[in-house]
DNA sequence: GTAATACTTCGGTAACGGCCGAACCATTGA
DNA sequence: TCAATGGTTCGGCCGTTACCGAAGTATTAC
């Protein structure tokens, strides 16, 4: 009974159009403002202030204040688990020959994108295939994996901030997430996005404005190549 | 754009309470007729019978006409594994005091239930867990576990189907599935529901009527004990 | 100080969608 | 063939809720 109305009322926030517009920009990890994410749901300032307050009262969102902005973020990597896990249910949802046509028409997304805040997408999925075929990332218990010596290795010569994501002991550091696109799962946790950090800074790929997806850079193919022996 | 859609119209198809309240009951696995679906979910026929054409043209549900009685079941393990994972996110959503204080509801529900066709809840960790102590289960791949020879060995002497588990060659062999109440992975996929099936027919547990939830026997108690090492 | 920006609260409107009664098919059983 | 049961389709009612305009509160800029 009480599960039963948690469950409808956890999906009933998520099935609203605007609500479902804001979460899925959401989804690239990083905070948004209010203003933002209105104008990106294609609603008044107004309108998105109630939708941000109840999923915020939901706990699917988490709100700071800065200034006279209010940035927006999602809660926790498991409400964009469980928002990959629904997307990875819709791809299913449609006639094939309308899955295959509605995917086409998002080829960028499905490429490289961000997931919460680590890369996902053919580009996500090779960079995971790669360590697992070197042997640098193991599989350590039901969903996560672990670094072996030469993954360790590995990760230092690339420039990868191990440390730093070590010390959030909150956090899994190298956890599997399973992506919608591909349907098999990449690399997530406080590693995942380490080297989602890497790609950036190293500029080998780069978030769009407004949107999930990201661009694969020259040198970043060529980085995916020499570093990864892998082709996209 | 599309995938926005595609991931509001879905959430929006699980947000309904009486639609929640029929998956929910689908969620042991089982096939339901229309009335029984309907009953449980408060309504009449005739809004039922318009909730589940709904959810059978979205793939949520699978229908079987069967005399003049029409059976629906969940279309997939994926859509099992969504469903628990939107309960997983339901679990945190409320502040700790109310969410203790909802487990303590339904304590039964977090001992020992079905998820869709194999044991959940702390039984099914009990499970799950002393086959992998015991070294008959290893991780395989991303999401699964395989039956090493001393698994093997031990189902048998356990008596569960492994033939027929295995002849459903369409269906993951042992699969790992997050379990909402323990947060943790439990036995799925076809061996998950031979074990569950041994279970029953042995008269360890049994099912309760209209409901996902299992009472495990004295005998179920026992037999913990002795063949699995657990206690719960 | 005043003006401008970012966001929220309130009130009223409009529309979407769930609900049931009634009527309508299809299968079973006498 | 006729009644009974299970299920679906149709039409209209009603409640919920998303939406925006207007007004109100902070915070920053000038």
């Amino acid at each position: 009974m009480t599960t039963v109305n948690a469950l409808s009322e956890i999906a009933a926030l998520m099935g609203d159009p605007a609500r479902a517009s804001m979460l899925s920009l959401l989804m690239d990890g990083r905070a948004h403002t209010a203003s933002d994410l209105a104008h990106n749901a294609g609603i008044t300032a107004q309108t998105a202030s109630g939708h941000l307050s109840r999923m915020v009262e939901a706990n699917l969102l988490a709100a700071r204040a800065e200034g006279r902005n209010r940035f927006y973020r999602l809660a926790s990597s498991e409400v964009a688990h469980a928002i990959e896990s629904l997307m990875a249910l819709a791809g299913t949802r449609a006639a094939p020959a309308s899955k295959a046509a509605a995917w086409r028409r998002d080829p960028d997304l499905r490429f490289c994108r961000t997931c919460y805040d680590h890369l996902a997408g053919q580009v996500g999925i090779a960079v995971t295939d790669s360590l697992t075929r070197h042997g640098h990332l193991e599989p350590k218990g039901p969903r996560d994996w672990q670094l072996t010596n030469s993954g360790e290795l590995f990760c230092e010569r690339l420039g990868v901030d191990l440390d730093t994501a070590r010390r959030t002991s909150s956090r899994h550091f190298a956890r599997q997430c399973l992506d919608w696109s591909e349907r098999r799962p990449h690399i997530s946790g406080a590693l995942g996005a380490a080297i989602a950090d890497t790609f950036f800074k190293r500029g080998w790929a780069e978030r769009l404005r407004r949107s999930r997806t990201v661009r694969l850079t020259d040198s970043g193919r060529r980085a995916l190549g020499s570093h990864f022996a892998a082709t996209v």
